[in-house]
DNA sequence: CGTGCTAGGTTCCTTGAAGGAACCTCACCC
DNA sequence: GGGTGAGGTTCCTTCAAGGAACCTAGCACG
C-alpha cells in the first residue's frame, strides 16, 4: 500500500496531516495531553493494538511531538509526555472535539466538557482571526499563495487556482 | 485490517477523527473548500488513486459533508460541495495550517497565506476560548466528564481519569 | 455515422500495514 | 526462585491503498 508520503508537499495541511491524518494518532494525542501517558494505560484506553501503538509512540518520538520520559527509577518506569510541539496540537483537537461535538453528540450532550482555568468558565474553543479576534469560517477568507510555496506534487491544481486568485 | 470502528466511542475527537483521521480526507477537504471540486481536478491535484478518491467522495457524501451537485446540464457535468457540516470542518484544517506553517514552514516561509476578509488583513487562525476570547492551550484548560459522557470503549482508563478528576 | 475527446468513474492485481494474540525480558517482591 | 507488572516484539492473517488499465455516456466534428 505504501501510504503516499506527503511531507514534501508545499502545503502545510499536507505537511501536518501526514503525521496527524491517522486515526490513532490523534487519539493518542488526546490520552497523553490530558494525563495518560503510559504505554499499558495507553493500550487499555485506546483498545489498540500493542503492536501498532509501539510504532505510533516511535513515530511521534522521532517527529519530536513526544518525548520518552523516566519517572521512576527503581524499578525503571518510563512514560511519554508532549514537547511544546506536541503540545501545539492541542487546537488541532479542540477543533475536532468541537466539530464531534456539534455534530455528533447526542441528546444527552457532549461526552466531556472543558474548563478554562484563564478566566474559570466552562467554555468550548473557537477559530479566531489573529488579527481582529473575530470568527474565522470558510466563507470570509481566502487562501493566497505564500512565500513558501511551490508548486509540488500534492497542489497542482490548486498552484494554479491560487495564482490565478492573487492576479484577479 | 479492519479499522477499528471508533464511531460509537464517548468521545468526541474520536468520532471526528473516524472520518477524518485520513491523510486524503483532510486534503480532499481543504481543496473543495477552496475551489477545486471536480473529480478530475481533485485527482490530478492529490495525486491520489482515482479508486480512493471514489471512495473517499462516496464517504463524505454519505456523511453530509459534501453533497454531488450538477453544474451544467449538457453535457450533464457534476461536482463536489461542501455543506454546512463540511464547511465547519475549516477550523480543523486552519488548525493543521498552522501547525504544520509553525514547525515544518522552511525559511521560505508558509506556503500559504490567509486573508480575513471580515478585517481585510492577512491574519492566521488562532483557537480561543469561546467565553473570554483568550488564546486557549493544553496547559489552561482542563477535561471533565460531560453530560453524554459513558465510559465506552476506547476511554476506559481516560473516565476513570476524568472521574477522579471531577471529584478532586 | 464513425471516430475522438472529456468527465467521471470501475475493475483487476499486488503489496504492505492493521489487528490480534502469544511471547519475551527485565526488575522487583516475597 | 516463582510470581507479577511494565513495556514492548514476533508471528500470522486479512483487507484496503496504490497503480494502471478499462469502461460509458454525451457531445462534437468532418
Amino acid at each position: 500500500m505504501t501510504r503516499t508520503p506527503l511531507s514534501g508537499v508545499a502545503c502545510s495541511i499536507a505537511r501536518a496531516t501526514d503525521l496527524f491524518g491517522d486515526a490513532w494518532t490523534a487519539l493518542i494525542m488526546r490520552d497523553v495531553l490530558v494525563g495518560v501517558t503510559r504505554f499499558d494505560d495507553l493500550a487499555e484506553d485506546l483498545g489498540i493494538s500493542r503492536k501498532v501503538l509501539a510504532a505510533r509512540l516511535a513515530r511521534l518520538v522521532a517527529e519530536g511531538v513526544l518525548v520518552r520520559e523516566r519517572y521512576q527509577e527503581r524499578p525503571v518506569r518510563e512514560h511519554y509526555v508532549a514537547t511544546e510541539k506536541g503540545r501545539e496540537l492541542y487546537p488541532v483537537l479542540l477543533a475536532l472535539m468541537n466539530w464531534g461535538d456539534r455534530w455528533y453528540a447526542g441528546e444527552s450532550g457532549p461526552p466531556v466538557r472543558l474548563r478554562h482555568l484563564g478566566c474559570g468558565e466552562l467554555t468550548s474553543a473557537v477559530c479566531a482571526c489573529a488579527t481582529c479576534g473575530e470568527p474565522l469560517t470558510a466563507d470570509d477568507t481566502l487562501e493566497l499563495p505564500g512565500p513558501g510555496g511551490r508548486t509540488g506534487p500534492g497542489t497542482q491544481v490548486l498552484g494554479r487556482l491560487l495564482k490565478s486568485r492573487a492576479h484577479g
